[in-house]
DNA sequence: CGATGCGTTGATAACTTTCAAATTTAGTGG
DNA sequence: CCACTAAATTTGAAAGTTATCAACGCATCG
């Protein structure tokens, strides 16, 4: 079958630990929004930033679950490598995105930055013992994991249409959590993309053609996508 | 591509209410286990019990989430009809499963009953009134949705492989949920099964005829299935 | 430059779906 | 209990989709 990437390029553990360097929020910024996201505000003090360069990585799968991450700049691919050597992508993650954050205590699934990244680095015991003396925390906690189940479960969806539908969801994916506009820059490569939906990087590039020829997109460089025609592409997205 | 059941069989809403039959345990099965598992057992104090039909509709997508179900008996598919008329089923749940269980207040999946089956009826704002007194409950609770997630994740995995695959995937789980021993007995219809693994019914139907041509499984009747050669499967399995 | 990595394109093979029909099973009324 | 009808499952043949294998273009980098 072989769907996926079999071999892999080694990443390099290369972090670069920025001690001290804790983005503290402006105090105007905590006025308001009283709890409405105290999570975010409290992680923000609770742990340093880390800088990684492009493919290193953040922590690799069956390793302990002692830290979370939250996404400052760059991004990042969390996967897992399955018996047969195919790599399944879990999610990118992108600015503001939280990802290493498990129920039991060690990664289900390995972390890589895709592009140089800076992540704030949280103690998972320290998020916990907040949680357990504040509910609201414990609460953000709770939806911050029944959002990931929702995401997941969007995947699942999306894994039984066809390739152009399963493209076409991404594009729009990505539109969506992409700075307002029609143009989109990917930070990962069309293995990436293979990888995470479960096709050939020969099919997404010949999707991507196909959709091009269509005039539903774009695609000035490999990495740059204009979405021309989103109704078309929601169209196929079913 | 319709890859799945395009016409629903309508479901009949016609549940047999059993108000007041609360199965309340023995108070030995309480005196051990102590906070092991509060949850379920306080679940087993709040509702009344239900029966439903084969083919009665539980509850609806988009109706409000007022309510979190637990298995007594027979089996339930949840689902969502996609816009291009396909179905997806999102869980089978068997004896002891909680479903309905949700993050924001209306239901994302619908329920029906594949058998006759008999579930426990829990309000959830009773739910989430005693998970904010009790921080045991509450982490309960999380554990819920966190052990959802990594179902999901699995499904996920399950997804991006061959027809053969999923189908040895799925022989194996209901084999992992059912009675110990190599016979499972399958409540579901093969076009259940084609719409929980993103197949078709024929593909379905002709996958189990080849894995039984190879020895590995056996199918007396089409709901029952002996398993022959676990290793074959697990092998299957990736 | 020549090597290397990434993306695209082409031809072919493998797999899954679709459409159609045969067969078995289940349900119903006599 | 049997006969009959409807529903579910299996099987067959053909079409469609995606993967695989191979080659090519294009950029980056030493």
């Amino acid at each position: 079958m072989l769907t996926q990437t079999a071999i892999r390029t080694d990443a390099i553990r290369r972090p670069t630990m920025l001690a001290g360097k804790v983005a503290i929020p402006p105090q105007h910024a905590l006025d308001h929004a009283a709890e409405a996201d105290s999570l975010a505000q409290q992680m923000q003090l609770m742990g340093p930033t880390m800088s990684f360069p492009r493919n290193a990585e953040i922590f690799g799968e069956n390793e302990p679950a002692d830290f979370l991450y939250k996404m400052i700049s760059g991004s990042v691919r969390t996967y897992k490598i399955l018996g047969d050597g195919r790599r399944q992508i879990g999610d990118f993650c992108l600015p503001g995105d939280v990802f290493g954050l498990e129920f039991a205590d060690v990664h289900t699934l390995s972390a890589e930055a895709i592009t140089d990244a800076r992540v704030l680095v949280i103690k998972r015991s320290a998020l916990t013992a907040l949680a357990s003396r504040d509910a609201v925390i414990g609460r953000e906690l709770h939806a911050l994991t029944a959002r990931e189940l929702q995401r997941a479960q969007e995947r699942i969806l999306l894994l039984i249409k066809s390739a152009q539908e399963r493209v076409a969801s991404f594009l729009l994916e990505m539109a969506g959590r992409s700075p307002p506009g029609n143009s989109i820059e990917l930070p990962m490569s069309r293995q990436d993309i293979a990888d995470y939906l479960g096709l050939t990087i020969e099919t997404v590039s010949r999707t991507l053609t196909s959709l091009e020829n269509a005039a539903t997109i774009e695609v000035p460089t490999s990495r740059r996508i204009v979405l021309r025609n989103r109704s078309a592409l929601s169209r196929l997205n079913g």
